[in-house]
DNA sequence: AATCTCAAGTCAACATAGTTGACATGAGAG
DNA sequence: CTCTCATGTCAACTATGTTGACTTGAGATT
């Protein structure tokens, strides 16, 4: 499960704007790499990859969600849910417990190193974004929120 | 390969934020989410997928580009590029000839079928990115395009 | 009690997108 | 005639996802 290996660099290919917008449409796609990079770096020495991070990533901001919401909230069958999720428990950074009425859902939350390893993760990503923003200034930050809003509910 | 379903939508789901940054963190996932899903439809509709689209959309802005040149920006290996390619000549979206001197490469062109799929695909793209920029004004375009370079540029 | 519903879990088969490693081919250069 | 070097190809593997078909176990309904 992920190669410590990669290109890791990659630089920006310079490649002849044929349109307006394409420096804008690469700097999406590298935009992503670079924010995910150092995080993707992170997990890959824990054994985990992105789909065990998002995952620690919902459930620590939504404590006792259920098997069912967290499925929702990802996007993914419950197949593809499936092995993340056990390596996550075996490894006991997730608990999941039946809750005392509601018996049919099991309610998932993450334990302490389960909530040091989300927070690290992400904190690589938030690092990126922090001093990118530092560079900006707040109404940098401010409009590129803005842009990015539009883009995301976009339809 | 690739198929019409998927949730399509995918709402952003509603997270506590337990951080600052949390919501530019998931504006990232959503924006990228929201740049290419009508594009990644289009493509799936043709039978293609984003590795196509992203030869093609190299190719496009580097006429006459040399396979080993191709595996450099596209940062994947030889194996991998060889079956997306190979589908790519086989349905004549692209050319390859060797070059009269540089006998030992071959050459990488598109075909006018080829630049009509790389268009519309990318088309869709910048459509999204175009109208975002609209709302955002000349000015918010340009911080968000400061702020994205700091980040693909981080490190 | 018997049955229905519904969340969760599991098994199989498949598609896609990538990896390493090993080796073949064909042209140019020495 | 051999060496290099770009390209091509085969095999085996990993990871992340998909559908479809089923089981299990608890709650609700009749």
């Amino acid at each position: 499960m992920a190669k410590t290996s990669q290109a890791a660099g990659l630089h920006r290919a310079s490649l002849t704007k044929l349109h307006d917008l394409d420096a804008a449409l690469e700097l999406m796609y590298y935009g992503w790499r670079g924010m995910t990079l150092e995080a993707d770096a992170y997990l890959a020495k824990q054994g985990l990859s992105r789909p065990h991070h998002r995952i620690l990533y919902v459930v620590a901001r939504r404590p006792d969600i259920a098997i069912g919401s967290l499925l929702e909230v990802l996007g993914i069958s419950k197949q593809a849910l499936n092995r993340p999720l056990n390596l996550l428990l075996e490894r006991k950074l997730l608990t999941s417990k039946r809750s005392p009425e509601q018996h049919r859902s099991k309610l998932l939350r993450l334990t302490a190193a389960g909530q040091r390893i989300e927070q690290r993760a992400s904190d690589h990503e938030r690092k990126v974004l922090r001093e990118a923003f530092d560079r900006a200034g707040v109404s940098g930050a401010a409009a590129w929120m803005a842009v990015m809003e539009a883009i995301a509910d976009h339809n």
